[in-house]
DNA sequence: TTGCACATGTAAAATGTTACATGATTAT
DNA sequence: ATAATCATGTAACATTTTACATGTGCAA
């Protein structure tokens, strides 16, 4: 249900059109909802059946192409999960599960996967913060046509809003960083568990 | 795939029946993994196939039940995923997606859904930390298990790995309520966006 | 005797990933 | 010309959730 409400979301800043919008989740951008484009182009047509977005026929010569806009009923029904509780999704975390088990390896197996996690986790929360810094700054790919809509006197709040949405997933990074940390330290006040040589 | 080495994981500390299997998977736990028992059964089946488990049929009086054993290439398999590196998985994350468009509804609406997810992690946080405390003092269901096939040298060490990760998936849950919070905290201070009357 | 815990499965649907497939446009 | 990017789809597979389905053992 969730990336029908992320491509909802994100058209409701601007209209796009199949292939826009799965550059926009395509993960590489950092954004909060990733997706392949194989789910996105089957989405994006029982959404129109929906009547939650309509597609334009918008074909640059040869090239065919549709754009997609929402639709009130579209906004109607974003606007309704966006306001309402959802029972929590799984939170099934694959490190977690690995890390419990560390100490069946070699310590310098160990050491080599907490390194790598809490790497990552350090880039996720750097990405994370530069993306919050430049929301505030107005310099998302999407924030001023958001913006465009709404009264000037809400433009402070609704940034401030929406950059501590990322503030917070690179504080969760951080956090997550942070424990494999604590795992290498742990490890190595321990002594090696298992001989590597 | 993480579901097999989760299976295999608690396999390795004792043997089980299937059921017993889904009811420690079965997320009220708050166990590393969830998993429901129809995904169990079948997924035990075709690892007796692959000889990672070996299912001894066990039936007490009429009911029928089957205990799964790890075997050695059960282990092996096991030991190469804990030892290696993967790709991280999809952390799509449904409350920061919802997060970043709560400016667009009513702020006592906003409030309620940041209030309800900073409640549900601060609970998570704290089952996440009782399970380290039971961890540390050996009495969880399956530490002692655990420790019985490993040196007493070693068992102050494992016991602290181990506590550690619960601990850091308390400090992540601290972290996402810690989120939460601020953002309410954001939204009071600069007042309703949206008026609510 | 009724309900709960034990015990094991299958079926259908939703969701997500990887691979296959095709063709147009633009920059080098 | 040729490679990268634009643009849109389908197919096969894997994973997860929800529902359906059955039967035993035990305690109130």
């Amino acid at each position: 249900m969730s990336l029908k409400y992320a491509v909802l979301g994100v058209l409701d800043a601007r209209s796009m059109t199949g292939y826009e919008l799965s550059q926009f989740l395509d993960g590489s951008t950092g954004w909060l909802w990733a997706a392949n484009h194989s789910q996105i182009y089957p989405l994006l047509g029982r959404m129109v059946e929906q009547g939650l977005v309509v597609g334009v026929d918008d074909a640059r010569g040869e090239q065919r192409r549709t754009t997609y806009t929402l639709t009130d009923a579209g906004r109607e029904d974003l606007l309704g999960w966006v306001a309402g509780i959802h029972p929590p999704g799984r939170d099934n975390d694959a490190f977690a599960l690995q890390a419990v088990f560390l100490d069946m390896v070699p310590g310098s197996s160990a050491a080599q996967v907490l390194r790598e996690y809490a790497h990552r986790q350090r880039a996720a929360a750097d990405l994370a913060r530069q993306h919050a810094d430049q929301l505030a700054a107005g310099e998302t790919p999407l924030i001023r046509e958001r913006l465009q809509v709404r009264p000037t006197t809400e433009h402070e709040a609704i940034t401030r809003l929406k950059a501590t949405v990322f503030a917070g997933q690179a504080a969760v990074a951080t956090a997550r960083a942070e424990w494999a940390e604590a795992m290498l330290v742990a490890l190595a006040e321990v002594g090696r568990l298992h001989m590597d040589a």
